[in-house]
DNA sequence: CTGAAAGCGCTTACAG
DNA sequence: CTGAAAGCGCTTACAG
C-alpha cells in the first residue's frame, strides 16, 4: 500500500525503500551499509551492495541533506570574480572541492551592500557546510556577526582574519623580495605606489616589508603613494598631487614597488604615456602574478602567489572544520615566489655609467 | 510532547510550526500565506506575517527544495574559470541568478572527462533546477543524453546547440565585420588564423563570416590557418609549416583575422619576435574582446561580446523553463560591436604610398 | 477560507 | 548485527 503510494514520482529513481525491499533487509540496514557505520555482516553488506547495483541506486542528496540539516556544499564569497587574481582562486578552489566531494557555490560580494547581504543570505539559506572567502573588501563587521552566529566554518584565502582559519603568503615577506630585487638591480630611490582596491590589511603588510628591505639596506624610505588610477590622483601623507606630475618631475624614484598587479599595469601604462620607458628609465615590480603579467607585452616583473597551494590549503581547512574539527582559527602562511621578467632593469644612473 | 522532543534541536531558529503556533493557525495556512497561495483572508493573513515577523522566521531552504524535490540553485559548467571570457561571463550570471533569488553552482570541466563526469554528478545530484553551459568544448554527445534523461532545463551561453535553449552573438556576422574593418583599412591579403581552444562550431561560423566578407569585396579568401602556439605549428589545409616561416615571408597576408583574443594575443606576441609591427607591418583582429584586450600596451582590435547581453539572456532563458516554460528551445541571437584599437592599420603598401 | 493528515527519502537513537 | 519507529520541516491534496 505505501508501495503504491509512492508510485506518483515523477522521476522513476529508486529509493533507499526500494534498495531495501530487494536485498530484503530494513532501510537501517541499507543505511548502514551506505554510510559505513561498521555494525553490518559482511554477507548482509554483500547484498545490499548488490541491490544497489542492480537499482543503480544513488542516495537523494536532497533527503539526506535536509535530515542532516547540512549540505556537502563549499560556499565562495568573493570580491569580484571578473578579476583576475580571483579567477584563478575560484577554479582552482573549485577542482579542489570537487575532488572531495563537494560542491561550490559562488557570491560575488562586488559592490553595493544590499545584493551582497542578499547574496550572502542565499548561500547561508542553502546551509553550505562552510564559507570561503576571497578578497571580500574588508566589510569584516556585519559578516563576522552573521558568520559567527550560524556557527560556520570560515576561511579567508589570501588574507588573514583572526576570527577565522586563514592561508596567505608572507605578505611582508614578498614586499622584501620585491624591494630587494630593486636594489640588488642598483636603484637607491624606491617607491611604495598602492591602489585601493587592495585590502587595507594587505595594503601594510606589503608596505612593511617594503619598509624593512629599505631600512635593512639603510636606504631611505617614502610615505606610500596612494593612488588612485580613475582620477590619476595620488596622495602621500597630507599632500595631493596627479601621477603625471611625479612621473614628469627628474626627483622622481628611479623604481616603483607596486602594491599588485593591477595597479603595475596601470603604472606602466602612466609610464607609457608619459614617454618614459620601462625599464630604461623606470623599474616597476608588482604583486600576484596575475594570468596576464606573463603577457610579452607587460612583461611583469612580479611577487607571485601560489595559487594552487593557497586553494587545496584554503579548502583543507575549512573542510577539516566541516568535518568535526574544533580547534582554535588556524593560520597557514605560505612563501611567495619573485618571478623576474622585463618591468625591471638598471636606473638610469647605473645603466649610464656601465655604458 | 511533540514539541519537547524537537527541542533538542542545534539551532533555535524558529519552524513553521512555531509560527502557526504563535498565530494560532495551522501549518497549512501559514505555508499558504508563504507562497501566496490566495485562499487565505486579510485578517489571518495579516496575524500570521505578524507572527513570522516576531519570530523572525525564514523557511528552512532544505526542507523546502526536500519536498519539491526541485531547487532554487542554477549549475553552470564552464570549461576553464580561468580563462578571461568565462570569468567575465560566470561573473555576471552569478550577479543576475542572485537577483532573481537563484543561488549559483559552478563545475569546471576543464582536462580530463573522468573529473568532468564527477564534477557533473555532483551538479546533478545536488538537483539544481537548471543549467547553463559555457564553452563547454564540445563533449556534447554524453551531456545530452545525461541531461535530456534528467529533462532538466539547459540553455548554452555563447555557443548554440539544438537541443537546449541558447544565446550567442551573430558569430559570422561579427566575423564580417572585423574583416570589413581590415578591408576599409586598406587590406587585400588577409588570413584566418585559429587556434585549437575554439569549439569547433564557433570556429566555423567566424570563418563563414571571413569568407563572405571576402567575397563581397572580390577579394580572394585563404584557407584558415590552423595555428597550435604552443607547438608553433601551422596546418594550412593538408600543408604542415612554422608560424614563424610564415611571418618571415614577403608574401605574408597583410592582416590576420584572429578567431578569438587568446589566439590573437599569441600571435601579437610572435610578431614582436619576429620583429614585425604591429600594426605597420601586419594588422591584426581578435574576437570576444577579453578584459585585458583593452590594455595599452596590447590594444587589440576585437569583436565585443557583449556579456552583460548574453549573461542577462541566459538566464532569462534557463528560469523561464525552470519556472514552468515548455516550448520549443528558442534560439536568440544578438549583434557584436566591432571595438578598434591599435592593432590594426593600413598595410604597408598604403603606408608607403600615403607617405 | 482553514485544518488534519500524509508524504518527501533519508538518518538516528533505541530495542532486541 | 538488524529492524521498527520517530523525526527532519516543509508541501500538497483533500475534507470540511
Amino acid at each position: 500500500m505505501e508501495r503504491s503510494r509512492r508510485r506518483h514520482r515523477s522521476r522513476g529513481a529508486s529509493t533507499i525503500f526500494d534498495v531495501a525491499a530487494l536485498a530484503g533487509v530494513s532501510k537501517s540496514t541499507v543505511s548502514n551499509v551506505l554510510r559505513g557505520t561498521g555494525r553490518v555482516s559482511d554477507d548482509t553488506r554483500e547484498i545490499v551492495l548488490d541491490a544497489i547495483e542492480r537499482l543503480d541506486y544513488r542516495p537523494n542528496t536532497l533527503a539526506r541533506q535536509f535530515v542532516r540539516q547540512r549540505t556537502t556544499i563549499l560556499g565562495v564569497v568573493v570580491g569580484d570574480l571578473e578579476n583576475p587574481f580571483n579567477a584563478s582562486l575560484a577554479k582552482l578552489i573549485e577542482r579542489n572541492a570537487a575532488g572531495r566531494g563537494y560542491s561550490t557555490m559562488f557570491c560575488d560580494v562586488e559592490g553595493d551592500d544590499g545584493h551582497s547581504l542578499a547574496g550572502m543570505r542565499l548561500l547561508l539559506d542553502q546551509r553550505v557546510a562552510g564559507i570561503i572567502l576571497l578578497s571580500h573588501y574588508g566589510r569584516s563587521r556585519d559578516l563576522e556577526a552573521t558568520l559567527t552566529a550560524e556557527n560556520l566554518p570560515v576561511v579567508f584565502v589570501s588574507e588573514r582574519e583572526e576570527w577565522g582559519d586563514s592561508v596567505c603568503i608572507d605578505e611582508s615577506g614578498g614586499a622584501v623580495m620585491a624591494v630587494e630585487h630593486l636594489i640588488e638591480t642598483g636603484h637607491r630611490d624606491i617607491a611604495y605606489l598602492t591602489i585601493p582596491v587592495l585590502e587595507r590589511r594587505t595594503d601594510s603588510a606589503r608596505y612593511r616589508g617594503y619598509k624593512a628591505a629599505l631600512r635593512k639596506a639603510k636606504l631611505p624610505t617614502r610615505p606610500p603613494f596612494r593612488w588612485d588610477p580613475a582620477s590619476g590622483t595620488v596622495r602621500i601623507g597630507h599632500e595631493r598631487t596627479q601621477l603625471r606630475q611625479i612621473l614628469e618631475d627628474p626627483r622622481r624614484p628611479t623604481a616603483f614597488f607596486a602594491s599588485n598587479d593591477l595597479g603595475a599595469v596601470d603604472l606602466l601604462e602612466a609610464c607609457d604615456s608619459a614617454g618614459l620607458r620601462v625599464p630604461e628609465d623606470v623599474s616597476i615590480v608588482g604583486f600576484d602574478n596575475v594570468s596576464w603579467a606573463g603577457l610579452k607585452r607587460i612583461g611583469l616583473t612580479t611577487v607571485a602567489q601560489p595559487f594552487l597551494d593557497l586553494a587545496q590549503i584554503g579548502v583543507d581547512l575549512v573542510l577539516a572544520r566541516v568535518e568535526g574539527a574544533t580547534s582554535a582559527p588556524r593560520h597557514v602562511t605560505i612563501p611567495p615566489e619573485l618571478v623576474v621578467r622585463s618591468s625591471t632593469g638598471a636606473p638610469p644612473g647605473i645603466g649610464k655609467r656601465l655604458a
